[in-house]
DNA sequence: TTATCTGCAAACATTTTGCAGCGAG
DNA sequence: CTCGCTGCAAAATGTTTGCAGATAA
């Protein structure tokens, strides 16, 4: 007998490998070719479509968060935890802290709902200066 | 005497006041595609350049208010409140609804402080289905 | 008059797609 | 052996820019 639903088990690849391996390496949010360029330098050959790719497949299996900073460039970077967050993020250096709240989980609700809206989501980001980032220490 | 600086007066061209116009018609957010489509169909010949340039200058003055959903096409409004704001947004058909919460804004402010982050912004946005746009109603 | 605005066409930056060949299972 | 993965080149998308001519002040 064989299996009642196709599960999408993804294949071990070495780019793959490589990918994930360099994005968890970093604490801070990465570009794409940001990426592609760290993989590029430390040796190990992948095509900017395969990082492009593989960074979606990521993303939707939430084992990436990815941010869409200014509507230009989408940044990335492995995800630690499991349930829904948000992100305190350097302007500068992208470096990043992972937010949670209970409270403002409800409050966005209470507001959408407030208004008739169903099926809430939300978005929400801080942006500042790290510690290391800010001027005159 | 001239006057010491500079200010920046736009000159009042038609097709500024056709932009503009159109936009404080809209309860939603548009793209500028979509903007541009509207004063084609109403007659309007204005060039898509003319429309992106003039939603620019309007975004950096405060007077609409811009959002970057997904990351991909960016979408206008004309903004009513003068003050910082966020929006509950339908996802289908674009009405918006602006909010404001002086609790949010101490929060954002108290996490990026607590983790050593300075000169804090933040972006907030909540999405959902508005009563027309819910099913089974 | 004259500096700004307009709009076309072309440049741009980022991301996606077509397709032939490679390689994991 | 097979079918998914890879990567090149090309397409697609959304937005910006160069420049010559139109136009508000």
């Amino acid at each position: 007998m064989s299996e009642a639903s196709a599960e999408r088990v993804p294949r071990a690849t070495k780019q793959r490998a490589a990918i994930s391996g360099a994005l968890a390496d970093s604490e801070r949010f990465l570009t794409a070719q940001e990426l592609h360029a760290r993989l590029k330098r430390s040796g190990t050959k992948v095509g900017l479509t395969t990082v492009y790719r593989t960074l979606q497949m990521l993303a939707e299996s939430g084992e990436v968060d990815v941010l869409h900073p200014g509507g230009s460039e989408a940044v990335y970077r492995s995800c630690d935890a499991a349930a829904h967050h948000h992100h305190l993020v350097c302007r500068d250096c992208r470096r990043s802290v992972e937010i949670e709240s209970e409270q403002l989980e409800r409050w966005t609700d209470t507001v959408a709902d407030r208004h008739g809206f169903v099926a809430a989501s939300h978005t929400l980001e801080i942006f500042g200066l790290c510690e290391d980032c800010a001027p005159s220490r």
